[in-house]
DNA sequence: ATTTATGCAAAGGTTTTGCATTCAC
DNA sequence: GTGAATGCAAAACCTTTGCATAAAT
């Protein structure tokens, strides 16, 4: 998931860019990217829900104000798997593409060379740079197709 | 952007199997599927403006109706290019892929063959049949990239 | 005449916003 | 103490749903 070490270099030098830029570091600051961090990939529903598990409350809107101020500062990304609510997951989590299934609906991840040749082109002829960790490729999946 | 000729070929389809499911022929089901031609990416909303251009009304929860119909007897589909509404455009349009930028947050369409990498490594490794019409890649365009 | 489709209004789910209060600095 | 962040409630936005009415067959 992620160790020890990396989770405490991270939080260093994000709490020191909060206070370079005048924000300032709370609680809930804290718990929404642990809450991040421990689920991987998850809804802002989901990321509160998470965080009630451990402390009190922290409120839904904050949460949404928290992950906007979060993807900001780099930490954290988003990505649209669907028709939903948008799904947020640590920047530094090793990059994956998302196979989304528009028949059983679920998501699978996949390497993201497989899209490097997309990338590559997308580049050369429109100058456009890919953000892989934000790709969602959909169609139908193995099991769905018969 | 779309022939007379073409157009009325897909008419005569589309009727003959509306009635083969047992559904019916009202205008308000060809005035969207007519306004979904003339905007070629429109959402919902969009789509109920300009049907309203020509007709003097229909509602906005029929567009939604009507849309989710036209999506099953594959006259069109859509896709998601971000926080927003979907996007309708005609199944028959030209295949290409969205590049929506982060920075501008405008679409570009890009032809479909960058994909096609990406596709056939999805298809070998996964079996996952990509549904290029609906893929939409994330990132920065070159305009905004200084 | 039958049964589907529409319009309307209300509800549902997600996200944003205004403002008083609380909290980090 | 001062200004930023939070919680709460309300609003905004998008989409779905129930039901009476209208329309296609």
């Amino acid at each position: 998931m992620f160790s020890a070490t990396y989770t405490r270099r991270m939080a260093d030098t994000w709490q020191e860019e909060l206070r370079a830029k005048g924000y300032r570091i709370t609680p809930q600051r804290q718990l929404v990217l642990e809450a991040v961090a421990a689920l991987e990939h998850a809804t802002p529903e989901e990321i509160c829900a998470q965080v009630r598990r451990t402390a009190q409350g922290v409120n839904i809107s904050t949460v949404y104000r928290t992950l906007e101020l979060l993807e900001e500062l780099g930490l954290v990304k988003h990505a649209h798997l669907g028709h939903g609510p948008p799904n947020y997951h640590l920047a530094t989590e090793a990059e994956h593409i998302h196979l989304v299934c528009r028949g059983c609906g679920r998501a699978e991840d996949a390497d993201p060379s497989a899209a490097s040749g997309l990338a590559a082109q997308l580049a050369e002829r429109f100058g456009f740079v890919t953000d892989v960790h934000h790709l969602t490729v959909y169609g139908e999946c193995r099991d769905c197709r018969e």
